[in-house]
DNA sequence: CTGAAAGCGCTTACAG
DNA sequence: CTGAAAGCGCTTACAG
């Protein structure tokens, strides 16, 4: 092995196969006619040399620009879960800017499936290079995936998975194996015969099968751990929700000590703080602005995150990696499970949320 | 606002001045004599139009080449906690190194305080352009730390912290805080008049300093929530590991329901397994291979992680941001305090941990 | 104190 | 099928 002595460029290659760089060029990116001849002679070379394109000077040197689309669900008051994986987009926006990556970005209604149909209609119009969309709405989504494909733009899945479709990756969380693991914590606080609620807010249809998945995980750490307490669910639509206060109380025992709520807790935490919590513990998901305030005051006790923000700027990053640097993606990227308390939230309040 | 219709480049500045590109550049790099009055015009046209420069050009057209030195214990077999620092500064390399930056490391041994004396001097002699260094020999990092700033040469601290020098950037754990959410932890799992055993190995003396904290950190949370239960630390030393089994065998009682190791916990777990674990909730740190195995077959309950993966890939970026993009570098960077146990570890295994 | 020119490693019309 | 030349947005001697 030499001492890779000064970088072999393009123009070292042209020297030794004595052809123009115009002619190596065509070479590496299949443009244009050459002889099979040529072809193969610089090929070899690049080969040989080990050659590794300068991607700074390709950038500089090439007007192309990458159109992405970006379509994910809007951030409600309600539910600002959706600015985190926003802030990530924007994030990788500005590292890949200068590269000529053109980012726009489309937002529907996680409640109005009629948005999302909107919304998709006109990033297919835009015919973009790339796209990155969450796929909550599983029908419709699956269209949007095949026409996708069929105009050969690659698109990538966040937040949610359609897993037999064709899309470039999926970058987002195991949403089965988080609940599996919401189990783990509340089992340390169960006592033989207590009780556990589990709660789901059935408000966004979008997110259903997301939080069946968490119900399914917990209550089978359970059943592996022979748990033999009493386990209650309980579904609360959104006409339900000004009643919560009486609904949570009704269902909530003296022998209750687990209420597991398979999304956003805030709502949940402020009527339990006004009657106190005695001996529950409280478990819910994503470190949001208002989830935080009941972390913080003790009323949850934990919160279980998949780095939202993370995740869409690997999404980005993954299009750009693909597109412009011609790297190889990996299709499933599963976030890791976070697992935050009063005591550890500090640090995960920025950019590596 | 106006579209920002093609980007104000170096030659539009230039012509808006009536002066040269090279007078431009002269001017924005205080390289060179200029006029006052042509350097008043030329900043006030760059503000005007918010001139942001290609840096891909820039780091094209130079052919300034930056030199790194990083400065870190050497993984054993043992203790391979700095393999994963290590595989962040080499993803960070790869990254930058179309950019000019060219990184050299050196190696030294936690056990042995003449060969942090004898690596750092190499640094020293090859006059790097910017230095990542792990400070665990208290006295001679204080030196060392003084001659780099008397050379002007900027260095970032990586798992350690010295607060008083004059380093450019930190990036590492909060080593107390740590100590005080495996309190929390324990404290899930304790009976009113359960006991407690912290264990430190005292042989990595430079890391002794972080055994404290945590064990501080620990007892400080126990303190503050009224925990009357009785607490006993070991420290173990170097000679007295080939009797580990009945040291250990020794301090636990039929109260003691914690065990808290506040490093490497592999070694203990090796001895528990023998014997058994019974009621005992185990905490280590760092989800290195060997601790790896004790979490996936139960005897390790949980280990608190601080991303050294992300704190060596971090502080590359961080001296890249520094000195070819100019950027202001955040002084303080805490990781987050991650809880990892047998159902998430699965997604800690890769670049992220 | 200032400018003209060459060059960084590529891409892209254009001409043949 | 192939090459010469211009250009991407900068930096860097060199000359004055």
């Amino acid at each position: 092995m030499i001492e890779d002595n000064e970088k072999t460029g393009i123009n070292d290659i042209a020297r030794l196969a004595n052809v123009s760089k115009a002619t190596v060029d065509r070479v590496l990116y299949n443009r244009g006619r050459v002889s099979d001849e040529t072809r193969e002679k610089v090929l070899n070379i690049c080969k040989e040399l080990n050659y590794q394109p300068n991607i700074l000077a390709q950038r500089l040197a090439s007007d192309k620009v990458y159109r992405l689309a970006v379509l994910i669900p809007k951030s409600t008051p309600d539910n600002p879960y959706w600015e985190y994986p926003l802030k990530g987009i924007e994030n990788a926006e500005k590292e890949v800017e200068n590269y000529g990556i053109k980012i726009k970005k489309y937002f529907y209604d996680l409640k109005d499936i009629r948005s999302f149909r909107k919304e998709s209609l006109q990033v297919l119009t835009s015919d973009p290079d790339g796209i990155v969309f969450a796929p909550e709405f599983n029908r419709e989504s699956i269209e949007f995936s095949q026409k996708c494909s069929h105009k050969k733009i690659p698109y990538i899945f966040i937040d949610s998975n359609l897993p037999k479709q064709n899309h470039l990756s999926y970058f987002g969380q195991d949403t089965y194996q988080g609940g599996y693991l919401a189990g783990k914590l509340l089992s340390l606080h169960l006592k033989k015969h207590s009780e556990v609620l589990i709660l789901n807010f059935a408000n966004e249809l979008a997110n259903y099968p997301h939080f069946m998945d968490r119900e399914k995980g917990m209550r089978d750490y359970f059943t592996e751990h022979n748990y033999h307490g009493k386990i209650t669910s309980l579904n609360i639509s959104p006409d339900q929700e000004t009643e919560l206060k009486e609904i949570v109380k009704g269902k909530l025992h003296r022998r209750t000590r687990g209420l597991f709520i398979t999304s956003s807790a805030h709502k949940v935490a402020r009527q339990i703080q006004k009657t106190g919590k005695g001996n529950l513990m409280i478990l819910g998901y994503d470190l949001t602005t208002p989830n935080l305030k009941y972390l913080k005051n003790g009323i949850i006790d934990f919160l279980i995150c998949q780095k939202p923000v993370t995740q869409g700027y690997l999404s980005i990053m993954a299009l750009f990696d693909h597109l412009v640097q011609k790297k190889d993606i990996q299709k499933s990227n599963f976030m890791p499970i976070e697992i935050i308390a009063k005591e550890n939230y500090q640090y995960y309040l920025d950019s590596n949320i």
